[in-house]
RNA sequence: CGGGGCGUAGCGCAGCUUGGUAGCGCGUUUGGUUCGGGACCAAAAGGUCGGAGGUUCAAAUCCUCUCGCCCCGACCA
């Protein structure tokens, strides 16, 4: 601490239990399953007021602001400038980018008095590319990088796990403009210094995250990166390389080399039909057919929709992709689309899981589509895994309704078109799975974790500037759509995620940097003076170097102090009671140090001079800075 | 949106099958005894049984409709 400065030095707050309001509950509410959902109901950090919402109690605003704080101050430190825009927003802005369509149901839609269309901000490229494409009139004063801190809203179809997934949530959203992608002021330099400023954030918050490789989905864009919270709730899996560090999300991780077939191995014997009605999926006709599922051919089909937007059928052109993977494998859309881009030489193909009614009138018995169907029905490229790509025993779909067939022999059924690379590539069309090979280091084998997602960068490009018209003229006197990015933290979701990661039997174990409070003063004889005066002086001192203290001054047996002060999580616990004051010390613990058997453990005596100088120690220790 | 489940006191639950005065634990209030890991004794307050309609002399309970919430899946920051 600096002894003197021109400006004042923050002091802590000091808050007596007594005149707050937290509500701690000694059961959790039977709504709550997850711990961070259960944990911050029962230690009174929020409350439900419909599915998806949630009250902020004081201690949740407290963590909430400080997390704020450090993204505020990451956020300012590389660069970008907070300002805030609406929530409600009119439908109209959607017009160019076609948002509201493309998100569908997701967008929280509202009508007011005069009928009139708005939605409820899920995030905010159309407002701020709105902004600045009005108040940016030269290239030179780009790029700029601005955010805000605010409530975002999406109808989701599941509300679930408390503040994980709710329906509104506060959110910290940065978009920045540039005119070029490379060299000083460009996309690539300012989406370089967010992934460090998220790196710095994250960390600074005390957590373990990892940044992995993501794909850009619903926003769109070419470029992005997830940032996960690890632990073992984690909804998302994500796959690391241990040798080169390597990580990405299942829906976007590569998979490294791998041996493909032949196509030319001899038969196991007689194509057999086998009758396998009302099996609904690959493990049931497996298990009826005794056969196993990495011996089955899973074969899905997806429609084709070219750059021009329209359907080709007739014209020779490609209008069906048949993706094939083992049964024990899924098929990665991404990864079908890259492949169709290659095959087909269009680079702006997308693809679609195929419309039922349409693949069927089209000829694929959809259920028992085999890959014989590249040759049956016109305008089919069948993309084969490595996987799915050898000899040896297969059962695969027979094109017909409730059939199978055994000793599928790739050669022997589908025949010369496999020769034909415009019609038949062996690629990696699936998600990647733990041991599979690294895609960047040889020999490597993939591991898997579980993770929470906090935060997402995307390398935007010019899609909402070219939707929205948004274009400068540059100092060659060409006039370009603006390039953007745009940077997301879930700041509930990471207090949420914090606790997911952060817990113990007895409550929430906070890191020091985002805690309430760095220190609660446990004071068990509330009506006698002497310990209480004791107990404000320490609090004083304590918030003069900066921490913010808790006082237990309710009335309550000590038994509930304990449980409740390990129950809200503060890191460091005084305890002031006659005994330790007889000898002129207070009790010193550490949140989770050589806890007891029952989450008991008395902790040290710690003489009242050296009370201030412990605290801060442990405040460091724990990494506050 | 498909499947499953639940709405009874602030929280957790029983009662419903077989209709007949709405109950238990925790919490709350008052008084007393206690006081280092969710004390004890005594007294008390607190309920449109999610809502609407129906059947019945009578409905928390049976029937119909409806609203809300949770979990799994689909989907998704």
């Amino acid at each position: 601490m600096p002894e003197q400065t021109a400006f004042t030095v923050r002091s802590g707050d000091v808050t007596r239990w007594s005149q707050t309001l937290i509500p701690t509950l000694r059961e959790a509410p039977a709504e709550a399953e997850s711990p961070s959902h259960v944990l911050m109901l029962r230690a009174g950090y929020i409350r439900k007021l419909g599915a998806g919402i949630y009250d902020y109690l004081p201690l949740a605003t407290r963590v909430l602001s400080k997390v704020s704080n450090i993204v505020r101050q990451e956020m300012n430190a590389a660069g970008a400038s907070e300002l805030l825009l609406p929530v409600l927003l009119p439908t109209e802005l959607y017009a160019g980018t076609k948002r509201d369509v493309d998100y569908g149901e997701l967008l929280f839609k509202i009508h007011d008095r005069k009928n009139a269309s708005y939605a409820l901000g899920p995030t905010h490229e159309e407002p701020i590319t709105e902004l600045v494409k009005g108040s940016v009139t030269s290239y030179k004063q780009l790029p700029v990088n601005l955010y805000q801190i605010q409530t975002k809203f999406r109808d989701e179809a599941r509300p679930r796990s408390g503040l994980l997934r709710g329906r509104e949530f506060i959110m910290k959203d940065a978009y920045s403009f540039h005119t070029a992608v490379e060299g000083p002021g460009g996309l690539n330099e300012t989406y370089d210094a967010m992934y460090t400023a998220y790196s710095n954030i994250f960390r600074r918050c005390g957590l373990s995250f990892v940044p992995v490789e993501a794909e850009s989905g619903p926003i769109g864009g070419s470029a992005s990166h997830e940032f996960m919270v690890t632990c073992e709730s984690g909804e998302d899996t994500i796959l690391r390389c241990p040798v080169s560090g390597y990580a990405a999300n299942v829906e976007k991780c590569e998979i490294g080399a791998r041996p493909r077939g032949t196509f030319n191995e001899p038969p196991t014997g007689e194509l057999t039909e086998v009758h396998t009605p009302n099996l609904p999926g690959i493990d049931e006709v497996g298990k009826f057919m005794k056969v196993k599922p990495d011996r089955m051919l899973k074969s899905i089909v997806f429609e084709i929709k070219g750059s021009e937007g329209s359907r080709d059928q007739g014209t020779g052109k490609a209008r069906w992709a048949l993706a094939v993977v083992r049964g024990d494998h899924d098929v990665n859309e991404g990864k079908v689309k890259i492949a169709v881009r290659a095959i087909t030489g269009d680079e702006k193909a997308t693809v679609a899981l195929a419309d039922e009614k349409a693949a069927r009138a089209a000829g694929f018995a959809i259920g028992y589509v085999s890959p014989r169907t590249v040759n049956s029905v016109p305008g089919t490229v069948l993309l084969v895994d490595n996987d799915a790509s050898g000899g040896g025993f297969w059962a695969s779909g027979s094109d017909k309704p409730d059939h199978h067939v055994k000793h599928f022999n790739w050669r022997r059924e589908v025949g010369a078109a496999l020769d034909d690379a415009s019609k038949v590539c062996v690629v990696d069309v699936r998600n990647a799975i733990v041991g599979d090979p690294s895609p960047r280091s040889e020999g490597a084998k993939l591991e898997a974790a579980k993770g929470i997602e906090v935060g997402h960068i995307f390398k935007l490009g010019t899609k909402y500037s070219e939707a929205m018209g948004f274009e400068v003229l540059l100092a060659d006197q060409q006039r370009k759509p603006v390039i953007m990015g745009c940077y997301g933290i879930g700041v509930s979701r990471t207090m949420a995620a914090t606790v997911e990661q952060n817990h113990d039997a007895d409550g929430i174990r906070w890191p020091m940097p985002i805690a309430p409070y760095h220190v609660i003063i446990t004071l068990l004889r509330v009506d006698e003076e002497g310990p209480k005066t004791t107990a404000m002086e320490i609090a004083k001192k304590l918030a003069a170097i900066g921490l913010d203290v808790l006082i237990d001054d309710r009335d309550e047996r000590p038994g509930v102090k304990f449980k409740d002060a390990d129950l809200i999580g503060v890191p460091i616990r005084l305890t002031v009671a006659d005994k330790a004051l007889a000898v002129g010390a207070v009790e010193f613990k550490v949140r989770g140090a050589a806890e007891g058997a029952n989450g008991g453990g008395k902790g040290t005596l710690c003489p009242l001079a050296d009370v201030v100088s412990w605290c801060a120690q442990a405040a460091r220790d724990g990494g506050l800075a």
